[in-house]
This record gives C-alpha cells, sequence and structure tokens, in this order.
DNA sequence: AAATAGATTTAGGCAACCCTAATTCTGGTC
DNA sequence: GACCAGAATTAGGGTTGCCTAAATCTATTT
C-alpha cells in the first residue's frame, strides 16, 4: 500500500499545493483560478491539469473543474506540512519573521527530504500550528482545522483570542506584528461601524481601528465557542 | 560592479560546481570527467558547455576542455560555501551525521537565499570548515586552503592531527566516524608496510590498521609544518 | 606516416512546461 | 430560443536539458 509514486517535479508540488487550496471551499478549482493563483496562463493550466489526471493526482471533469483524487490530496498534504514546519522552523530558530519567511519556505518546500521536515518538526516539539496560526498537517496527512470567527463578526463587547491569520502579504503581516496582533493575543472588540465599516479593537497595546478587510483576515477563538 | 546575473537553474549550478571540482588540480576539466561526475552522456555535457561559454562562465576549447571564468567561478564558489554551510548547519543542529548529510545538501544548495545561508552561518559562529575539515569560501568567494600531508605519507613515529577526510562514500565517512578518525583527532603512525601496504596508526581508540586508499583520503597537519 | 583507441562533437529526437492566438463550450440574458 | 461574455480548450511554438547514434578529432602506437 505504499505509495509507488515517482518523485514529483517542482511544477507538479505547486498544482496540487494550489488545487488543494482552491478546493478547501468545497467545490472544484477552476482553470483561471488555478492559473491566477500559480501565475501562469490558462492554456498552461489545462495542459498539465491532463497529465496530472492521467497520472492519477486530479479528477478532471472537462469545463468543469479539477479536485484531487486521494493520492493527490495525500501529496498536497505533505506539501503543506513540509511548508508550515519550515515556516515554523526558520521563525522559531533562524530569525525570520513571518511576513519574510513565506517566500523562502516556498522554494525551501521542493528540496527538503521527509527526514529534514520530521527533524526540524522535533525540535520544535512537534508544533500543530505554523506562526500565522494555520494548523500543521501530521505525516500521516491528519489535520485538525478549527473553525474560528473573523474578527470583523465578534459581537461588539466581546473578548476574544486571536488565533489564526490568513494572509501571506507581507505589508499586512508586518502592520499586525506591529501592534501586537498575533495567534495568542487577546483583543476586546470595543466598537463597530456599520455597512462594512471598521472595527475597534482594544489590546494589550492599546486601541487600533481596524478596516472590513484586516479585520475579515484576523480569526478568533470565542469564548464559548471554542 | 554588481553581478547582473539573471539566476542560473539547478543544472547550470551543478555544472559550475562540477567545472570547479575537476579545475582544482590546475588542468582544465575534460567533457568525459564532467559527465561521470554528474552522470549524464558526454554529448549533453559538450551541449551546456556551449550554451555556458556564451553566458561567459566558462572558457571552452574544443577538443581540450573548460575552465571558469572569473564570474563562473565566483558562482561556484557561491555554492561551495553554501553546501558546507548546509552540511555544517545540518550537523551542528539537525542531527545529521557526517555520512548522511551531503545528499541532502546537494538538493538544499539549489533552494536556500543568500539570506538563509548567512544566518545559518551566524548560527554556526562562522564556521571556516565543515564537518569534513573542508575550507568554506567566505560571502566574498575567498577561501584559505591549507596544505595538509595524506596519513599515507606521514613518516613512521611521528604524531599528527587529523584535519580533513577527502571523500563523500557514506561506507567510508561512517568506518571512519566508528573508529574516532575525525577532523581533530591525534593519530600517531606506528608502522607501514612497503609498496603502498596498510599503514599503522595509534588513536584514543586504540590501534587500527588503515589500507593505502584509506590512508591517502585521511588529511593531517604535521608538527612543524602546519 | 598510417592506424587506431578514446575523447569530443554534431545530428536528430524527446519530454516537461511554458506561451499566444484561435476556437469551442457553458450558463445565463434578452 | 438565439446570443454573448467569460471560461476552457485546442493548435502551434519555443526553451531547457537530456539521450542515442554517427561523425570527427587528438594523441599515441606501430
Amino acid at each position: 500500500m505504499a505509495p509507488p509514486t515517482q518523485p514529483l517535479t517542482r511544477s507538479v508540488e505547486d498544482y496540487l499545493k494550489a488545487i488543494y487550496q482552491l478546493s478547501q471551499g468545497g467545490s472544484p478549482a477552476g482553470t483561471t483560478e488555478i492559473a491566477n493563483l500559480l501565475e501562469l496562463a490558462p492554456a498552461s493550466v489545462t495542459g498539465m491539469v491532463k497529465r496530472l489526471s492521467e497520472q492519477g493526482l486530479l479528477e478532471h471533469v472537462p469545463y468543469k473543474g479539477v479536485e484531487l483524487t486521494s493520492a493527490g490530496r495525500r501529496a498536497a498534504l505533505k506539501m503543506v506540512r513540509r511548508h508550515r514546519i519550515l515556516e515554523s522552523y526558520l521563525v522559531a530558530f533562524l530569525d525570520y519573521t513571518w511576513d519574510t519567511v513565506h517566500e523562502e519556505a516556498d522554494r525551501l518546500e521542493h528540496a527538503v527530504s521527509d527526514r529534514l521536515i520530521e527533524r526540524m518538526a522535533l525540535a520544535l516539539g512537534n508544533p500543530s500550528v505554523d506562526p500565522h496560526g494555520d494548523p500543521i498537517p501530521a505525516p500521516d496527512g491528519s489535520m485538525v482545522e478549527l473553525v474560528y470567527t473573523p474578527l470583523s463578526e465578534v459581537p461588539v463587547g466581546e473578548s476574544v483570542e486571536l488565533r489564526r491569520v490568513e494572509t501571506r502579504q507581507a505589508d499586512r503581516l508586518r502592520y499586525f506584528a506591529e501592534h501586537g496582533l498575533v495567534p495568542g493575543a487577546s483583543v476586546t472588540v470595543t466598537a463597530r461601524q456599520p455597512f462594512g465599516g471598521p472595527t475597534t479593537v482594544q489590546t494589550g497595546d492599546g486601541d487600533r481601528l481596524l478596516g472590513a478587510e484586516l479585520a475579515g483576515i484576523l480569526l478568533c477563538a470565542r469564548a464559548g465557542a471554542r
């Protein structure tokens, strides 16, 4: 039952990761979506998708969309584990910050061995989340994905704990870090303007006004819900 | 004076490293030598060599051999630095042994950024040699290469310090490590059989008989010479 | 000086991936 | 029910980097 798969190329690994990410929402990934994410022409995606379907990594319904097969998902989750362990390691031991680490991990994830990843994981104490609060799949591909509430939807008056930051954009990440808005931080929502207006929060760092976009990518654990 | 070079591909990096290594002996590298080292067909090497010459990284005299230009040497030394810092880091912090580390470093060296290498170097305290005793080029490409004496040529009766092990073959490296024959170890030559016969050495670990091949790849610092 | 072994190069191909331009399909609209 | 915009696919190319087979060159031997 061991996967007899020949090693995947960098390109293939990138496609699988992208399709995994786009399928998160439940519906199959579209050609153009994939193309945008990988910064390729849609025609190139069609070609690769065809090859990967033949290899049994994808399920492709022409003109409809692509989904990962279980072999594809397994490979994608391995890449996600690599990426998140790498990010965690670089931040913990090599002075990277969460806004600079993504790029480095994106290159390294194609070059590391399983052995290296497991040693890094061990050195980190087998973490379950990365510096952004994203869950790290176990070596067997299992992953516990908790459901959090966007800060933009936390009722006024409630105190919550920041758990996860859903962006890789360096400028936003830097802004969050500068103001103590990192996983683990406690914040209280003190006000919110209507019609997609800003949310006001109280942090250990003082009060801060967050626009709807930023408040929407800060995911929080509410007291009762967990 | 900054190198305006576009990023090199993995293949190109491998060629430059190979040619650097083969040119160490002074004479230009031959097509077949390069092909053997990289496990490619000689015809493939001819093709790549032509492209790299046009890019100004190599000096190729058809039917004679190849040498690195100064741009080529600079790039090659950068790869050597990457490789040796990686090996040092993996051994120091991630429990690799010197017989397993080469392969991992060979893949990683194409994926790491300069920034990562410099952070690893810093974490290591800017080492000047790697776990095998090979000198590590400085970021500017300068490298101090000391001249050592092969154990096979150390006169009987002399005590020397092991400094460098010139092989990447895992089985030999494992044998050396098992018997304390690692850089820094002190050994005394107690006997040597003539006509390429074995050398007998006394180590902290006891006495040991080393055939000509093994004794030839253990490089030693002699007392006076250094 | 001719022969020849071995190294090197040329010729002709192939696979992976990417691109642009042209075509075809799908899901609404009017 | 025909039409249209946008999505997806097909057609036709290009590059990189590898291979095998067939020349060709070099250097050494006879």
